[in-house]
DNA sequence: CTACAAAATTGTAATCGTTGTAAAAATGAT
DNA sequence: ATCATTTTTACAACGATTACAATTTTGTAG
């Protein structure tokens, strides 16, 4: 999963740093969607040195070379997800986790593309509510 | 538009205080979907004694009975929409605009509810990028 | 192997949107 | 008119994110 993690950054023209590899490692083998500080915390340990700007630098090249997605629907903290599929998010707001979501029609979000944009370089679909765990209680 | 900012308050079950009003007849008037430090800026002057807190109240209040959208696409602002109809955002990365988007089928988000919510209390679909505006230059 | 320039990492300070809180003001009911 | 409830307000505090400059690491040329 090391190797994986460095051929997917090399992959999108990404130099191969420890901590970069790091990162992108520990999305890879966590799809829970992380915070910066859920990361951070996570690779403290085997990384002494690292800085949390240095994982908040790293998360936003990884999303700008388009390696990883970045979620937005949290307002308390950004998420990320290593995987790129196409597919949704469910935010639940009792436990603020973040769910994978499949959808049945992949093409429909390209299908409806913005006609005043000159160029897309992102698309998110978010549900907000209540998970079944959060709901018995 | 005073008294359709006011009717729809009702309509939501919400009581009409002039902040609620003014706040509510500005998301109606105004289709540019604001930041919160846009409405205030914009009513301070007709109601001298206007505090932040109360934007920012009132507008989670309107969300959560229902009255409008939050859009959560910014990660630099929230932005608010007083048309609930359904319908996606484009936000420009370069002007930091948000645009309509109208899509083909409005089905479609219902139709891919997650099946791990227990209760599904908002849905969004997003687009980032460059407008045609900012594409230009 | 060595030296130098470029890239990456780090720690700290600062920014700024948002929330917490408690007091003041306005409202509605009795 | 009085009192409880709701709403608004001002200000302090919080916390995620960014800015910045120094330090370290890396890649390349001699």
């Amino acid at each position: 999963m090391q190797q994986a993690a460095r051929e997917r950054l090399v992959k999108f023209g990404i130099r191969p740093s420890v901590q970069r590899i790091a990162i992108m490692k520990y999305l890879l083998t966590h799809r829970t969607h992380p915070t910066v500080d859920e990361i951070y915390t996570a690779l403290a340990p085997e990384i002494p040195t690292l800085s949390k700007t240095t994982v908040y630098n790293t998360l936003h090249l990884l999303y700008e070379h388009g390696a990883i997605l970045l979620i937005s629907i949290d307002p308390a903290n950004t998420h990320f997800d290593g995987y790129t599929h196409p597919h949704a998010h469910f935010l639940c707001t009792k436990c603020t986790k973040v769910y994978d979501v499949e959808i049945d029609d992949t093409a429909f979000v390209d299908r409806n593309k913005p006609s005043m944009a000159a160029e897309i370089t992102d698309s998110e679909l978010y549900y907000v509510g209540v998970c079944r765990e959060c709901g018995k209680q």
